[in-house]
DNA sequence: CAAGAGCTATCTATCGGTAGATAGACGGAG
DNA sequence: CTCCGTCTATCTACCGATAGATAGCTCTTG
């Protein structure tokens, strides 16, 4: 019983987003997954945007880990693209999922004012990430990169939201070796 | 008065679904904006489904339409790749607003399946035509050719789902522009 | 031409279901 | 004894959908 029910619930709840977006996500269902009633969810999260916002907040956090993780892995900036791309491809491997902000941004403007801030800071963080991995060693204009790390970020998005409505992981690995191909991806 | 209501609602739907999705869409709001009530609207449309596939039964086949007349417009391929790029963006300077399919996209696994298969046929569409617009003159194998407008076709969607997050459009055409720059899109 | 039958498009009213949310009882652990 | 976590039970609001009535048009037919 030690399994802290709050965490039980963040990662049913993180799947069930995944799958089928914030909108999709009802108490009734969660709890039932979870095995207890939706009282108890109520309890852990007072309102929906509680635990949207926690689930986004959470996804940010961990994301800067990984992608920290990454640069600090290797130096070459062609393998932590690929690591980084391998992150987006693993969500669609387990069960043709979405990343949760990718999912979440389609929803954007109908989002509790909590959920989106943390939707927004996850973009950023990607950003700010793929800004520090193609700076590297380059001499580059800021503002040029910026606008390729955003493009990155946005191609890599799409690439995913196209292979899921496809069913298909291999549509996600050809548009990211296409992407690869033209230059856009070190 | 001769405005046909039919048409009336589709049009009020569409821009209620590119707004806030297939999910956000309710039969009451829906009348309300209308100015009818909601039983008017199933006695056009008998259940939801009915409704989604319409609109995006049409929307596919506008797009259909209106690509065939960029490649009519022009043998450029850049231009043509323009013409493609702006009819994304004018989606955006419409009030914030997505593609209808693209946002049909994100909610892709539980749409009814009816709304889901003209959803698929609004992404084959696209490829086709923009198959065709990179194999102008282009001796590349076919399946590269495939494989570059998947992600042509991708990296367009994303850069309009993160420009939307962002409620910038300026986001949108750096990113074309980085696409351009980095040879992605003719 | 006129009368009536049937059709179209809309309305009012309501259905069963589910959404998120809450109050208050209950039981176990410190 | 008290606090924490969960439960039962319920609320209000909204969902898509349907039933049934009605006004007005159109078409047929004597």
């Amino acid at each position: 019983m030690t399994a802290d029910t709050k965490q039980v619930i963040m990662d049913a709840a993180r799947a069930m987003v995944q799958a089928r977006g914030y909108n999709g996500l009802s108490f009734r269902e969660l709890a039932k997954e979870v095995g207890v009633k939706s009282a108890s969810v109520h309890y852990h999260f007072p309102t929906k945007g509680d635990l949207g916002a926690a689930l986004a907040r959470r996804y940010a956090d961990e994301a800067i880990d990984i992608l920290d993780g990454f640069l600090k892995a290797s130096q070459d900036a062609g393998a932590c693209m690929r690591m980084y791309t391998d992150v987006f491809r693993s969500a669609l491997s387990n069960d043709n999922r979405m990343c949760l902000c990718g999912i979440m941004a389609a929803e954007h403007d109908d989002l509790p004012a909590e959920v989106r801030a943390e939707v927004d800071r996850f973009t950023d963080v990607n950003i700010r990430w793929l800004v520090k991995l193609l700076s590297r060693g380059k001499k580059a204009a800021t503002e040029a990169i910026e606008q390729r790390a955003l493009a990155v970020f946005a191609a890599v998005g799409g690439a995913q939201l196209v292979a899921r409505g496809r069913g298909d992981i291999a549509v996600y690995d050809e548009a990211i070796e296409a992407y690869r191909a033209a230059g856009l991806l070190p």
